[in-house]
DNA sequence: AGCGCCGGTATACGTTCGTATACTTTCGCG
DNA sequence: CGCGAAAGTATACGAACGTATACCGGCGCT
């Protein structure tokens, strides 16, 4: 509960409230720039001036939470990879892992999600970031791979980032559906990453000899 | 010049002054829901109450917005399919014709884009029919192509929408770019597009000729 | 014991906002 | 000509907003 990945044991109630109050907010009005300071702090049951005590303005909440749901997300991910045996399940576990990871934090990460395409270019910037760092990890995992290791890094990443982004975007479909949809949307996600590297190998002008393995 | 696609000879110079301020702004702002009634209208060097008396709120000005972008989108591609000869062009031709209305109204497709992804949900529907609707077409013209024409309807309606929605974002990227950025975007675009069904092809149990699995 | 800081409150100021109302100008048309 | 609709103006009201300022209780130290 509480906020996703306290850093260090820290005891401040009325910051954690203030980024609950936050999620709760954006995630019903989409986006950190439609919350305002005096909205937020009633919802916290704090008082207007309260929350210059936490953050600079808004705009460095919405950093904190990212950084949280980076952290989250890169740690839940490295496990997956970490304990992998079978490339060929790489796709399936890290969505499962993912989608998981969304499910217990639906609002930090549907707010993240769409912080990417919001109206503030450095909360902007800060989901761009995250999602390279996680292309680029990805990518390293995927150089790995027996089926993909003759791509170049460089197109590795590229398409690790459309996938990432896709994903991105699948996601905010999938908080907002019910039970039957989600599956229908793990699929499909699932489906488009298999399709997309399938097409980066059938693209390539060197490596049609192996298709038998 | 003025708003795109005057339907009929309509001669309304308030309203259009209204919707060529609200582009600017929400181009500036990332979106219809961060500008106001007061602050267009100063824009437009209008009064205060002239915006009523073209539009109920922002949302119906918005929706104005996308269904003129709508109307644009699908004249150009339509005219790009009808004089089509050569299958392997289709990706070519669609994309450029895209890209070239795009920049010829930036503000438009940029504020509808984001739209997409924005905090006005009849806004976000309309513009996911729009993209559906695309998707619909593209999908149709799919089919009449020697080498996807074994896929089933289904199918390539949900790539052509997996397309329809990538490319809408890459456009997002593409009009913050320079020139050099471009040229690279639009063909890392095609690079996708191509991937994307080839990747449909490869995945395909029974077409030609492919090892067994 | 005393001091300082941290998190909190209460309050106040000036802005901006959406929208309602009432009035004016323009113009096509019977 | 006359008139009604369409388009625009001026203005006013109440609400919400961001932020600054001043004050206060408790805590951790020395």
């Amino acid at each position: 509960m509480g906020t996703l990945n306290p850093p260090a044991t820290e005891d401040r109630p009325g910051r954690d409230r203030l980024i609950a109050a936050a999620l709760q907010l954006a995630a019903a009005k989409r986006s950190f720039a439609d919350i305002g300071v005096r909205e937020l702090t009633r919802a916290a049951e704090l008082s207007p001036g309260a929350f210059y005590r936490h953050f600079a303005d808004l705009e460095a909440l919405g950093q904190a939470v990212i950084r949280a749901v980076e952290a989250a997300l890169h740690e839940a991910l490295a496990e997956v990879w970490a304990g992998l045996q079978d490339a060929e399940q790489l796709s399936r576990l890290s969505l499962r892992a993912y989608f998981q990871l969304v499910q217990t934090h639906q609002d930090a990460f549907i707010v993240c999600a769409r912080e990417r395409y919001g109206a503030s270019r450095s909360l902007r910037a800060a989901m761009r970031n995250l999602q390279q760092g996680l292309a680029r990890d990805l990518a390293r995992v995927l150089a790995h791979t027996p089926a993909l290791a003759p791509l170049p890094l460089a197109e590795l990443e590229a398409a690790a980032l459309d996938v990432v982004e896709h994903v991105n975007i699948r996601m905010l479909d999938y908080v907002e559906a019910d039970a039957a949809d989600r599956r229908r949307i793990r699929q499909s996600t699932e489906r488009f990453v298999q399709s997309h590297f399938a097409g980066l190998l059938a693209l390539r002008p060197r490596t049609p000899a192996q298709s038998a393995a």
